[in-house]
DNA sequence: ATCATCAGGCGCATTACCTCA
DNA sequence: GCTGAGGTAATGCGCCTGATG
């Protein structure tokens, strides 16, 4: 289609788009027409730059000057530019919020997962403390606990320990989280204390990357896999 | 082949003007 | 009618690139 030129492209126009270079008070700026910008955006949507022989034809087809074109698609370029740096920032701002969300509830968990071990590692002491079985416990760790059998600590006549957890959907692999409770035996306690003695220290901070190797980390990473999907932005 | 110069185009910041609440 | 804010066409400047001598 073709456009008259008439209401934008006049003898007050070629003195200033693209032919004057001097600014001027009087050079009666319009906006182009409806169906100008309708076609120019069109063209934007297929390709943001345009060739020099294309411009030309649009600015035929348009009824406007070749430089009118061009200036309309480097200021189209700067918009849409700025668009989508406003569009990026929104996503990396909601992206921001949910990481921080994430990683405050790590956090809380981190923190349960740490005072289960510092619950199981003081009741396991126990037993060592008494002397009553596992005797060769007893010159692992000096001890410094108490003598009441805390929350959730009961013995059997057979010497055998019950200590009923409470259920965490987050229990460590290495601790069965039956409804029963978790049962040590007492024969193969060391094992177990090796394990639990690597409880993190009442900052939360780990001991020793070392110690954590030990720990099944196909088993973690199995247990967190779910956890890792949100890096995964475009899901 | 290398260098200097020039023209044209682009990005970016800014200005000038228009429109509207 | 005046005014300030926002949108947009146009300008100015610096930079890059390709052509040419």
């Amino acid at each position: 289609m073709m456009f008259d030129g008439g209401d934008n492209y006049t003898q007050e126009m070629m003195s200033v788009t693209g032919i004057s270079t001097t600014k001027t008070k009087n050079n009666n700026k319009r906006r182009f027409s409806d169906e100008q910008i309708k076609s120019l955006e069109l063209m934007f949507e297929s390709e943001t730059r345009l060739e020099p022989g294309k411009k030309l034809e649009v600015a035929k087809e348009l009824g406007l000057h070749p430089r009118q074109v061009a200036i309309w698609f480097q200021n189209k370029r700067a918009r849409w530019k700025s668009k989508q740096l406003e569009q990026d920032y929104s996503i990396l701002q909601a992206n921001y919020n949910i990481l921080a969300s994430k990683l405050e509830s790590l956090k809380k968990e981190k923190q349960g997962l740490v005072i289960q071990l510092q619950k199981l590692n003081h009741l396991l002491k126990k037993p060592e403390e008494e002397g009553q079985c596992c005797e060769q416990v007893t010159s692992m760790n000096s001890i410094d606990g108490e003598s009441d059998q805390g929350e959730g600590v009961k013995s059997d006549s057979e010497g055998h320990l019950s200590l009923s957890m409470e259920r965490s959907e987050h229990a460590l692999g290495g601790v069965s989280d039956d409804d029963s409770g978790t049962k040590i035996d007492c024969f193969g306690l060391e094992e177990k204390l090796n394990f639990i003695s690597m409880a993190e220290p009442a900052d939360g901070s780990l001991t020793s990357s070392e110690e954590w190797q030990s720990f099944d980390s196909d088993a973690l990473f199995d247990r967190y896999s779910s956890v890792y999907e949100w890096w995964d932005f475009r899901s």
